[in-house]
DNA sequence: CCTTAATGCTATTGACCATAGCAATTCATA
DNA sequence: TATGAATTGCTATGGTCAATAGCATTAAGG
């Protein structure tokens, strides 16, 4: 690679996340769905007590963009919204969403299989740790 | 962290680049420059010769969209487009924008080592090796 | 009780990416 | 060398995604 940006290990990043990111598109959109939102069904699976900020909180979206979010999935029928109180509303999975959850975790489970499988061996012990050191010391 | 993505080395590797991103985002910011501007200017630096197309592949992005980003740059005098002959246009640094370049590495490359200082040391040359798997070989 | 905070939402904006199409030029090869 | 194919730079457009400001309602805490 003869460019200057291959060596730097932000770039790298970038483009690592960017190539997952294609993949994993491209695996759920046969179920119609896309990355966001099997990450949300995912969040609230086996609950019902997880409010629209919560979910927010986990995933980083506002809370004003979570709502066109679960107006389409509202919409296709996978997930409803409850009342937990006059002002809270949990968010749930419906019996389709809960036949929509056990395919997203085969095409999860099977994508995280394939993506580790992508690292030589010798780094891959390494690889869960260094992201999170990333993670979660973003700033200082 | 008791959600069930964190465990997830997309989801890990999505989230380590957002806050790279976001870090060098802001970094960036009191030169005036984004972070796609400073990648280009980083690709063009020395050389007269680059196409807006070249630069386009090799950044991943479409020539399309490499006309407003272009359009910019040249309205704030850092780079200039030059006759290769009368279909191609070469893309160089002005004046201007080899000082912004200077910045450009200093940001960078204090960046690029706070980046690597953030791992734990027995993971560091590890990581560089495990992006590259990843983004050579993105599907199969 | 009453201030403060949180919730869910509307509305709007901008960054970014993808697609289709076009005129002009260069190229490849027959 | 002539001609069809590919390339270049561009316009125009639409879709996704994130950020901000603001609002009415409700819950929580001093």
């Amino acid at each position: 690679m003869p460019d200057p940006l291959s060596n730097l290990p932000g770039y790298a990043l970038r483009r690592a996340a960017n190539a997952m990111m294609a993949d994993l598109t491209e695996r759920l959109a046969p179920i119609g769905l896309r990355i966001i939102d099997a990450s949300l069904i995912l969040l609230v699976a086996g609950r019902r007590d997880r409010t629209s900020s919560d979910i927010g909180r986990m995933l980083d979206i506002q809370r004003a963009n979570m709502v066109p979010l679960l107006n389409r999935l509202e919409a296709s029928g996978l997930i409803a919204r409850v009342p937990l109180d006059k002002k809270k509303m949990a968010i749930v999975l419906t019996p389709a969403g809960d036949a929509m959850l056990a395919q997203v975790r085969a095409i999860t489970n099977q994508f995280e299989e394939d993506l580790i499988a992508r690292i030589p061996e010798p780094h891959r012990p390494h690889f869960m740790p260094a992201l999170h050191a990333l993670w979660s010391a973003p700033a200082e």
